[in-house]
Formats: structure tokens, C-alpha cells, sequence
DNA sequence: TCAATTAGTACTAAAATGGTCCTGATTGAA
DNA sequence: TTCAATCAGGACCATTTTAGTACTAATTGA
């Protein structure tokens, strides 16, 4: 069904929720306060990202996370990418055994240009897109007062 | 990831051995001598292809399975629906209880941008592309002959 | 030195997926 | 009429994937 996993989603609440504050650095107990995500998710997630170079980490007191570039600089198949690995609609022999039909595979060149559309399309929604869907409250609000939002999402 | 699911590959190539076989009803077990695919599997597919309406069945001594349009009338998106449900990349609210925000979700416009993308690079691509790379080899070679093929596929 | 905080990784529980099997209905042909 | 071939519809189990948690080590500011 082609769906993006729940992580994904959740990654997408918390990058939104760094953008909405890009000077200070927030610690992942921060960001699970704001987002309503468990503590232990959050920290994943925010692991995840770092080592894909969507966030920037510090460690020690006074340590967290921000974002590592401007929110349309971050597209939708960055996020994709480091939460559920490379975008793909067909991983060619997942398994062990080497394509033999590399060079001649056709069967993979209708695929591939629909990996291609798609990666497009990724590619063009930021982070500033979703960031904007998501909270929709005057950034005067955002800081205290928690963003209500269901757990399932949506 | 995004992957297409293993059943909708198979069932590809389904499909494919179909179209190269356009006029005479071809049983389950047919599909699945020609296509390497185990019965049980072969059958479960053409069961769900039938309910969605890619192929028609017919019961009974003589009977079995054909495609039910041109397989240029025949799209990837189809062949997903058909196999793993509806495309999409997000499924508001997967649980029971319904959406309240959906007039203004702002959420959905982006990811729903995506969709529709993926859905059309889905749309436009067809059985007849798929099939024309699945079974490259002179449509003579078809019957007799077992077409070579891995068991992972490719 | 110590508390706060990230890094890394292991682990468990739950859900989705893949695959098989069984039982019933339909139909052409002996 | 009977029977074998064949599809329809589920039930079912094993495997894999995903989600979520926990624990330990390393880092750093005060």
C-alpha cells in the first residue's frame, strides 16, 4: 500500500517542531513534551535523524538537538530516507544473490521510472511545507502551550 | 521504504504470462507451471486479481483465468490496488475513530500532493510496459518452453 | 565531581506479510 | 448422473518487519 511508516509521520512532527524553534537547542525530553511522542521514540527518532545529518546533536548539560539547515532544505525524501532507508517501490534481490540480468533487466526500467516520479515528488515537499501544515497556531503559541493533537495523529 | 510488496511482484508477472496468452483461459495451475510460482500462492493472487476485476474467471472442468481488458487498460496502480489496497502514502486515521481537523488538516495537502503524484507515475505505467519486459524472449519460446527465472525473481 | 544529555545497541511485543490448506460451489464431459 | 477439474472463500500458521523500551557508555557544562 505503498504507506509511509508511523515513524515517518512521527519524524515529520518532530522536525516540524524543531523548525518552529530553529535558534536554541532542544533536548529530546524537549521535544517529547511538546510533541506528545514518548520520551524513548523522540530519542530515537532524533538519533536516527542526526546520524542522517537532518539534525545537528550536542551532547553533555545543556545538550540537544536543532535542525542542520533551513526547512526547505529538507525534503520529504531526506526524512523518508533516514527513517526507513533508501526510497525504492522495487529493491532489486533484496537477498544475497546478485542480479545477473543487471544490464538487461527490463523489468526493472518501468519500475525505475516510477521510482524516479516518486522521488520527485518527494523531493518537492520540504520540511517548510509540512512544518507550515502542522503547526497551524501563531508561533506566539507554540512555545508554552502544548499543541494538542491526537495520539493516533490526525 | 516505500517497497512494493512481494505478492504484487508476483502478481505482475501473473499478469504478464496472461497477456502474452490473451485468447485461451489458462487454470491457476497453467499460471503457476509457467511462472514458477507455487499453486497455492498463484492462486491466492488470481483470486484477488479477480475480485478486483483484472482478470475474469471461469469455474467449472475448462475453466480459469484471463485477463478481463486490454493490457494497456491494465495500470501498475491497479495492480497495487488490487493487491496490497488502496494507494497511499498516508492513511488518515488506519483505527476507528475519524478525523476531526479533516476540513482543515493541513497536514494531508502536502503528503496528499504526494499521492497524487505517485498515484499518476502509477497510472501511467501499464501492464502492456510490464509485460513486454517480463517475458523479453519471442513470444514462440512462450509455451513449451519454461521460462528461466530465478525463484527470488531476478 | 556530578547531573544532564546524546550514542549505541540489544531486546521484547505487536502487527503485517507471505504462504498453505481445507471445505464448498460450479461446470464440462464421460 | 457422476465425477474430476477448477474456482471461491476463508482459516490458519510461520516468518518478517515494525514499534517501542531499556540499558550502558561517552560527553560536557557547571
Amino acid at each position: 500500500m505503498l504507506k509511509m511508516s508511523r515513524l515517518t509521520d512521527y519524524g515529520t512532527m518532530v522536525l516540524s517542531f524543531l523548525a518552529a524553534n530553529p535558534t536554541q537547542m532542544q533536548s529530546a525530553s524537549d521535544v517529547s513534551r511538546h510533541t506528545h511522542l514518548a520520551l524513548p521514540t523522540v530519542s530515537k527518532l532524533l538519533k536516527l535523524m542526526a546520524r542522517a545529518g537532518l539534525v545537528v546533536s550536542a551532547r553533555g548539560a545543556k545538550g540537544g538537538y536543532q535542525l542542520s539547515r533551513a526547512p526547505d532544505e529538507i525534503s520529504a525524501a531526506d526524512v523518508i530516507d533516514a527513517l526507513e532507508g533508501p526510497v525504492a517501490i522495487t529493491q532489486c534481490s533484496g537477498s544475497v544473490g546478485h542480479c545477473q540480468l543487471e544490464d538487461t533487466c527490463g523489468v526493472s526500467s518501468s519500475w525505475q521510472k516510477i521510482n524516479v516520479a516518486i522521488r520527485r515528488a518527494l523531493d518537492d515537499v520540504r520540511l517548510s511545507h509540512l512544518a507550515a501544515d502542522e503547526f497551524r497556531m501563531p508561533p506566539i503559541n507554540l512555545m508554552g502551550i502544548p499543541i494538542t493533537r491526537e495520539a493516533g495523529r490526525r
